[in-house]
DNA sequence: TATTGTTATACTCTATAACTATA
DNA sequence: TATAGTTATAGAGTATAACAATA
């Protein structure tokens, strides 16, 4: 509609390429969303099972750190998580003030399910050609 | 060490590149709630100023549609938002149930202000040379 | 003294449901 | 009847502070 001045006068590549892409990955945001519902966890389980190993225990207190939050946050998503019968709290370590968090069997398999939705490439990655992907891996290392 | 089997046997470039940026925007979010502290505002309270009109004002419905929330969010953000003096509530159309939602003055330049840190390339980004981030742009825009 | 995990507390965000005032 | 906005309620996430057990 006839933009004047300040309308985006000035055009520079990496801040366009910026703003579409934060568009994109809003977009994304829909779909994770989804992820968590259908899996029946919020945000932050999420995030926890995620930053869980799938194998072996962590201490609690490497899990507010890997979530950069509080350390009674933490506490109280694992409350619920091993409500469900997802993770266990175990005594791990000579230091007997830490316990260590592991998944079940049942919380192996959601967080299994989880990771696979997760590392779907959106469309707009899916969709361009194998020339492309390359491309935009090598960009995306360069840094 | 010495990957075996199933540890990323299978090179796709999309997932790679996927992976990539998903880890770069995880990063981002840190720097996102920085802004957000800087500016002392929540990230609930940061979307709505975000999809606000700059000069017009809207109907709480539409705020309620954009943020993909109940309603009921909508009025207690708002609440807050109004007690901060960063936006008003108005009477604007023949329709005496609706409310308008504008900025005031000093929503107006706190707004502006998170836009211009947003808006901001991530380093990933901007530390492209000028043919890759026109590169970029262009595979982005090509969904 | 310091650290690990918990509890108590308070605030924000969220959805649902009931309500009001309009339409 | 239906819609726009509010209120009440309940649950989840968040940070702070105080606490117990242990180091």
């Amino acid at each position: 509609m006839g933009a004047k001045s300040g309308d985006r006068a000035i055009h520079d590549p990496g801040r366009e390429a910026w703003s579409v892409l934060f568009r994109l990955m809003q977009d994304h945001r829909r779909l994770v969303r989804a992820v968590w519902d259908e899996l029946d966890i919020t945000g932050a389980q999420a995030e926890l099972l995620y930053c869980l190993d799938a194998k072996r225990a962590s201490p609690m207190v490497a899990l507010a750190e890997a979530l950069e939050c509080n350390a009674s946050n933490v506490t109280g998503i694992i409350d619920k998580l091993e409500a469900r019968g997802l993770i266990e709290r175990r005594q791990g370590t000579a230091d007997r003030r830490v316990k260590m968090v592991a998944l079940t069997k049942a919380g192996q398999r959601l967080r299994a399910r989880l990771l696979e939705r997760l590392s779907e490439p959106p469309r707009f990655i899916a969709s361009l050609s194998d020339p492309d992907k390359a491309a935009l891996l090598a960009m995306l290392r360069r840094t």
